[in-house]
DNA sequence: GTATTTTCCTAATACCTTTAGGTAAACTAG
DNA sequence: CTAGTTTACCTAAAGGTATTAGGAAAATAC
């Protein structure tokens, strides 16, 4: 009855990974189990139930991302920060969509609280900085980009836009051309 | 043994519905057919499957909400266009966030090419007739304006910008000038 | 070195999915 | 309008997942 040494950690660790491989609703404790060479029932010590794994999992993805978003923006401002940013937020969905799906899951209010959701709101809103925006408009800004970002990295890895003629790459950039664009002349309400 | 009169149309009618009610995860066949008052194996000679019942939900709802849009989008041009659309999109989630979830359902390629998918790229093409953009630009717009209408509104559903201060709704008014004014002056490459 | 905590186990219950094969209701022909 | 065929719904059974209760052995604490 040798131990594995399961903990919490290596629980969520490996269902991020899982999800990776499987996609996030595949993860199901009972493989996560069968990955460990464990019994289902012995995963019960360190999580609440499934939907707690799933969250666990959820908030490792928002703290890994607002990390790598973090690390990306240090010392860019304007365009150039706009770009980074959007760009962690799509490498990282491309790198790792089961961490990416995790990441929108439907949180309760006291996870959401504890999670890195206030960074990536500060962090968004940072971005707004290089352009000259006033509330409210700064926080209409903050919720288009936010929209466009979540939309279109959704969109593409659902296959969205697989098939037509640009490649997806060209219409990013273009689409950043426009966004930069957009928030360089804010209209008028 | 009186028939009950199932068909997969009736099925999946009764599936959309309860995708509304209890979210489109938690359809399956078991509650489904408990709502019809039917043991789960009779509903095997209307479905191939769990999979095929949320398929045909999914086909269901994607051609609900192209019919809307195509209702809203006759006799429009231009912002006004812009902003029937992005509002049909809008009401159908916040009404029937089941069968919005449903349409945005990962398709096989057969499935796909049979859903009304075609009809709603036509359309959201459609918008663009009202302004000045030629290929590749269009596309890009197109996939932009997609991208920001799912993300919005998923975002918006998930409460992802529920405890800020200007309510959902202006934003929303402001997005869509944005958008116009966006289209209107399409930067250069 | 004993006491306690903790990890993992067996066992059991409950629910969902899916297939196989049967019965009776509804349709179809003559 | 009856005989034959189709088909809607059933029972039975097997297999998977989630979850809880309670036990044994490993790790830790003193």
């Amino acid at each position: 009855m040798a131990r594995v040494g399961l903990t919490a950690e290596r629980l969520t660790r490996a269902g991020a990974e899982l999800a990776d491989e499987v996609g996030f609703d595949q993860v199901t404790v009972s493989v996560l189990a069968r990955r460990f060479d464990v019994k289902v029932a012995s995963l019960y010590s360190h999580l609440k139930n499934s939907q707690d794994l799933k969250t666990k999992i959820a908030l490792f993805a928002l703290e890994e991302l607002a990390d790598r978003v973090a690390a990306a923006l240090a010392g860019r401002a304007g365009k150039d920060a706009l770009a980074a940013f959007a760009n962690v937020y799509r490498d990282y969905a491309r790198e790792h969509p089961g961490r990416y799906a995790a990441a929108q899951l439907r949180l309760t209010p006291e996870a959401a609280a504890a999670s890195a959701g206030g960074r990536h709101a500060q962090m968004t809103r940072a971005i707004l900085r290089g352009y000259d925006l006033t509330e409210p408009d700064q926080t209409h800004a903050v919720r288009l980009l936010g929209s466009v970002f979540h939309g279109y990295v959704s969109l593409e890895m659902g296959g969205g836009f697989s098939h037509s003629a640009p490649d997806t790459q060209e219409t990013w950039s273009r689409v950043l051309d426009a966004l930069d664009a957009l928030l360089r002349n804010w209209p008028a309400p």
